[in-house]
DNA sequence: ATTAACCGTTAGAATCCACTAACCGATCGG
DNA sequence: CCGATCGGTTAGTGGATTCTAACGGTTAAT
C-alpha cells in the first residue's frame, strides 16, 4: 500500500524543526550553515533533518563550492497541498449529507 | 515558537493508520467500530488515533447510541491545504529568483 | 434488572525519533 | 602542500510514540 510511503512525505512535515526549514526555505534557497544558524538546534540535526526532506522528495540540494544549497520542491508540495484538497472537497459532500441527519458537535 | 502547534496538526497526518483514517473519513462519517473494522489494528489503537486527529482539530465526534460517529473537520483541512498552498507559491518565487540569480550568499 | 453492544481510558512493553558529539571527506585560499 | 571552512555520517542517549490487553462507563433491548 502506497500509504506507507505517503505517511513518509506527512511525515517529513511532522516536525517542529523540519517545518520550520520548510519555512525558511520558501523565502529561497538557502546553505545547510545560513540554515542552521536560524535554528535552536545544531547544523549536524539540520542536516539530518534534510536528509530526510529530500528523501520525502520536498527539498532538492545543488553543490555550490564547499557549500550546498537547498531549495523548496514545488512539485512535491503541489502533490501534498492536492491531496489535501482532495480530502477538503469530498469531506464537504460527507457534510452535505450529514445535514439531513441530527445531532453534532462535542 | 508556535510552530509547535503547528506541528501537531502536521503530526497527525503523519501516522499511516491516522492518514487510513482520514481517508476513509473522507468517503463519509463512520463509527469507531466501522473504522476498526477496515483497519490491521485493535479498535483500542483508532479510538487513540481519534482522539489525536480530535485535538488537532481535524475530525469532530458526535454521539448516536452506543456508537459515536466520526467525521472530517473541512475548516481544518483546508487551512493545512493553504499553508501548504503559500509554501508552494513562495517557493516558485524562489525558483524563478534562481534561474536568475546562479548563487546565493550572505 | 440483566444482558449485550459500543466506546474511551489506562498500564506497560516495544519501537521509533530527534538530538549532541565526534569523526571523515571534499573544496577553496595561502 | 597546509590549514580552514563546509557539510554528511555515525554512535549513543533520552524522550516520545504506537500498539495490545484489560478494565470501566454508557446506551439499548429483553
Amino acid at each position: 500500500m502506497d500509504s506507507n510511503r505517503d505517511a513518509d512525505r506527512w511525515g517529513a512535515l511532522a516536525d517542529g524543526t523540519r517545518l520550520a526549514i520548510v519555512a525558511r526555505l520558501a523565502d529561497g534557497p538557502l546553505a545547510v550553515g545560513k540554515l542552521a544558524a536560524g535554528l535552536p538546534v545544531s547544523r549536524s540535526a539540520v542536516s539530518q533533518h534534510l536528509k530526510i526532506l529530500k528523501d520525502a522528495g520536498l527539498v532538492q540540494d545543488a553543490a555550490a563550492g564547499t557549500r550546498r544549497i537547498y531549495r523548496l520542491n514545488p512539485v512535491a508540495l503541489a502533490a501534498l497541498r492536492d491531496q489535501l484538497d482532495t480530502y477538503w472537497r469530498r469531506a464537504l459532500a460527507g457534510y452535505a449529507d450529514a445535514v439531513q441527519a441530527p445531532a453534532e458537535e462535542d
